[in-house]
DNA sequence: GCGACAG
DNA sequence: ATCTTGTCGC
């Protein structure tokens, strides 16, 4: 792996961070008989984009008030976090959303037809937090200025990476063919879940898998699920793969995150980044022209399903 | 009210 | 990508 120093303590502070952690702290502060939101949380975080992310989080909260066996001090008040607009929001226990509605009102917060009762002047808004994602979008746009965008690869063979997910557990496999599109090997590593998906930050979920397992063989290009430069920082994981591991990258992505289309090109603020092939979003991540981005991903899309049933099946196999 | 929203 | 606790804009 890539010794620059500067990287690896980038690339060693994303595997430390906990966004599970950082969401659960913050709603701990919610005091009782008061109620904050999603979307509030999202923005203490450090982009409302993750609202969604908050949910999901809080769906997988191990130490809600409902549980017997986790001290007080431990326990993270999720039912204190209901949507924007006042509706009380889901909950995930045997009761469901009546659980939540009975926790609230113990606290003396009123439901009525699933509507928190006064609750403008219920909702707390004064977290004390370090805008972990406002960080995070800073270190895309500063590592996205070292991208190279131009062909700096030798094609001696070509790794095709993907990651599934079960629970709190990654796993990542890595489909290796040689430059004929033969099929040479596979390599597998797991890893712990810190980061949710949240939408222009996949690289921080997906990024400490895939590095597990460059570790233990490094192509000499990737594709990767996801985009390199058609990105609102023109920071997509296979950017960011390539920048932090030094290693030519390209994005290929089932959907369009953002971006134009015309004809086959893919333009980003006007700017050609990518191009339709097949089904298909492309755009080079790191050492890659636009035009071999193309190329290769015409040559080798079909690995692309490979790669993702390889990471499938991981979660099936019991050898992890 | 429905779709968007990398994975 | 899962196995479902959102938000905004049209
Ligand atoms: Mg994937």
């Amino acid at each position: 792996m890539a010794k620059n120093n500067r990287k690896e303590c980038i690339h060693k502070r994303m595997r430390t961070l906990n966004l599970y952690e950082k969401c659960y702290d913050l709603v701990k502060q919610i005091p009782p008989g008061m109620v904050s939101t999603y979307g509030l949380i999202a923005e203490a975080l450090g982009d409302k984009i993750a609202a969604r992310a908050v949910g999901k989080m809080l769906g997988e909260n191990q130490r809600s008030f409902l549980r017997k066996d986790v001290p007080e001090e431990e326990k993270v008040p999720c039912h204190r976090v209901v949507k924007s607009d006042g509706a009380i929001g889901g909950f995930t226990s045997e009761g469901g959303v009546s659980d939540k509605i009975a926790l609230l009102c113990a606290e003396g917060v009123k439901i009525v037809d699933g509507i928190v009762q006064d609750f403008e002047t219920r909702v707390f808004t004064d977290f004390k937090t370090d805008y972990p994602l406002a960080r995070i979008r800073k270190e895309q746009e500063m590592l996205s200025r070292e991208i190279l965008i131009a062909d700096d690869y030798k094609l001696t063979d070509v790794g095709i990476v993907d990651v599934a997910y079960y629970g709190r557990k990654a796993f990542c496999a890595l489909v290796v063919l040689d430059a004929y599109g033969e099929k040479k090997g596979v390599f597998r590593a797991v890893c712990d879940v810190m980061f949710p998906y949240i939408p222009t930050y996949l690289a921080y979920r997906e990024l400490p898998p895939i590095f597990n397992v460059l570790d233990i063989y490094r192509p000499s290009i990737l594709i990767i699920d996801g985009n390199g430069i058609l990105h609102p920082r023109g920071m997509g994981i296979a950017s960011h793969v390539g920048v932090l591991a030094e290693i030519p990258a390209i994005g290929a992505a089932k959907s369009l995150l953002t971006g134009e289309l015309r004809d086959d090109k893919i333009l980003l603020d006007g700017k050609h980044v990518g191009y339709v092939v097949e089904k298909y979003f492309v755009s080079p991540g790191h050492r890659v022209s636009i035009e071999s981005a193309r190329e290769l991903v015409k040559r080798f899309h079909t690995y692309i399903r490979e790669a993702h049933r390889e990471a499938g099946r991981m979660k099936s196999t019991s050898d992890f």
